[in-house]
DNA sequence: CTGAAAGCGCTTACAG
DNA sequence: CTGAAAGCGCTTACAG
């Protein structure tokens, strides 16, 4: 039930229902001349009325308002963001925009942009530099006032001239080691490595650790800080495993290596993941070639996804706040006027120990 | 370890060590004009060399396309956009971001748009119809070339006008009753009428419905899928919980409802949850409370998320492809010159049944 | 094949 | 408090 019919209004748009969807000459979009026009005030007037209302007699601007909210005016943001050299929409690259991570990293963003006040282009690299490249251009193009994203390295110059050009740049769960950029960073290899540790501790020598391309900055991280963590460790051996996408098909793909160094001598017992819909791709292609977890092979993930938890069994993975990640980088961006909002503090990544790793002692 | 230092400098204007990241002087921007000057040939000349390279000379052409690449020049979109009436970003409206789901289909949507070609502007609506207008009028605002949404009932006179003034409008993932918009339309209620007989066939009739918002077409459809599964049966009762938002927080938290149900006589001995958030969230909480699934309760969710198999138990949930809707959604829309571009078919609703629900019988 | 000129819709000093 | 005018960077007929 809950009909609910949609209004047949179409007041003062000519636009017949069920009619040619897009008349070249049909297209009415009213400019602020024309509100001025309707109110009997100069178009610099509604300007001001839109951006200075102080500067605008309180019956001027009701009436403004008023013929605006009745005509369903906006104003071109084309031409505003032309003029005033700069636009308001912020762009985003995330790695994957299907990886609920970095969902949850675009939603923390949002909750400082808020959807509807400061668009957001997003776009997804996945893991390509020159796909980066061309979503970076595109951005310029767009005139974006900043870009939040953990770069791949070899994108560093073109940010750097962007923000030659005025654009701001924050980097993105990345690390910066030059400092040049701000950046929220996180500790990827201080991660990885309690991972390494909970491993180590249980006893676990023969490792694989599937990652992702050693090309972005943070996948190099957490593989150092994984390696960090069996340091010292005489008869330790990590069969390291780069894949061009993390994503769960290529961490299912990835079994097929890990069966054979199941099948060495020693064989490997664990599994570090970067990052967990790779751990769920490992999950399920161990899970369909009947190999038990963690009974045959530990599996250790990171990100601690919305879904770790219930897995069967429970993933035990690296947890660090997207959400915060993005509300954080956002936050670093000067949006509005040049109000500088207060940076806020990030958590260190923790592990969440549950099923699916064991010790072997 | 993990310093993260969130940089002491508060004012992020002068961030960067001994040096000013947005000098309001420095900011060199190139433009055709300036290129034009460059290689010696006038600004309609190089607009042609981008525009409509067949009309310049080889020779010409090399030259600028070189001093373009040299500067890293790229066009003002807004400038273009203003001049010629409509900019070619798109723009979308999700439920949220953060749901795998929309993910998919957003990812989906991308295999068409190419990130880097055709800029996508997305907002997240979080089921609230306001949140949604504000997202449309900013999309206006930003000269979009079109809108992929799955809207709120209430928003539709909204996007009437919008395809008035030549706003190509596509409905994603939702019911168009009036046909009177492209729109790739799932069949929902098939898709919810799927999941109750299942259920009905397992001898279920007192059983929960936990939904999103009704005012969401698609919720409303699915809510009357299930009950129609359900029509003819005597003594069915359908409870419906309906939640504000479809996240896994807000299944999470149904569950103190669902727990009075189950104290009832007759006792709930299934739940139907309209998304796999939803689902998700259930089974945390019931699992917390140390309620079997699906011993003491039964569980079937909608969407088959990429984590649904894996679960434990894994999810009996209805199937969509999420990244073919996106992807169809994106072909209705006129892209580029005016090329139409094929539609896809869509597969329709099934039900993967795996562990979370039983049979009575 | 190339260039001069107009104008897209807005904001911004500057007068009044 | 309000308006006339210039100009942001581009594309588009229109001449040449």
């Amino acid at each position: 039930m809950t009909p609910t019919p949609p209004h047949p209004d179409d007041d003062h748009c000519p636009a017949s229902p069920a009619e040619h969807p897009l008349p070249d000459g049909g297209a009415v979009r009213l400019t602020s001349k024309d509100i001025g026009r309707l109110v009997g005030v100069s178009q610099a007037t509604v300007s001001n009325a839109i951006n200075r209302p102080h500067l605008v007699a309180p019956a001027t601007l009701a009436a403004i308002e008023r013929v605006m909210a009745d005509h369903g005016y906006s104003v071109n943001s084309s031409a505003r963001a032309l003029k005033s050299g700069i636009g308001k929409a912020l762009g985003v690259v995330v790695l994957d925009v299907a990886n609920p991570f970095w969902g949850e990293v675009v939603k923390g963003i949002e909750t400082v942009t808020a959807p509807g006040r400061i668009p957001l282009i997003i776009g997804s690299s996945n893991e390509d530099a020159e796909t980066e490249s061309a979503i970076f251009q595109s951005f310029e193009s767009q005139g974006v006032r900043g870009i939040l994203v953990a770069p791949t390295p070899s994108n560093l110059p073109l940010l750097r001239r962007f923000r030659a050009k005025g654009i701001q740049v924050v980097l993105l769960d990345s690390e910066d080691p030059q400092g040049e950029f701000p950046s929220i960073s996180l500790d990827h290899a201080a991660g990885a490595e309690l991972a390494a540790a909970y491993l180590r501790d249980g006893g676990h020598r023969e490792v694989a650790l599937v990652n992702g391309s050693p090309d972005i900055s943070w996948c190099a991280s957490r593989s150092r800080g994984f390696h960090a963590g069996f340091a010292g460790v005489a008869d330790a051996r990590i069969h390291e495993i780069s894949r061009t996408a993390m994503t769960v098909e290529e961490g299912r793909q990835s079994v097929d290596v890990l069966l054979e160094l199941l099948k060495q001598h020693p064989p490997i017992t664990a599994v570090f993941c970067t990052n967990d819909m790779l751990a769920l791709g490992v999950l399920k292609g161990l899970h369909e070639r009947g190999i038990a977890v963690p009974g045959d092979l530990s599996v250790v993930g990171y990100d601690d996804a919305v879904f770790a938890e219930l897995l069967s069994p429970g993933l035990t993975t690296v947890h660090q706040n997207a959400t915060a990640i993005g509300r954080a980088a956002a936050l670093l961006m000067t949006l509005d006027a040049a109000v500088p909002q207060a940076p806020e503090p990030l958590q260190p990544p923790h592990l969440v120990v549950r099923g699916s790793a064991r010790s072997l002692r």
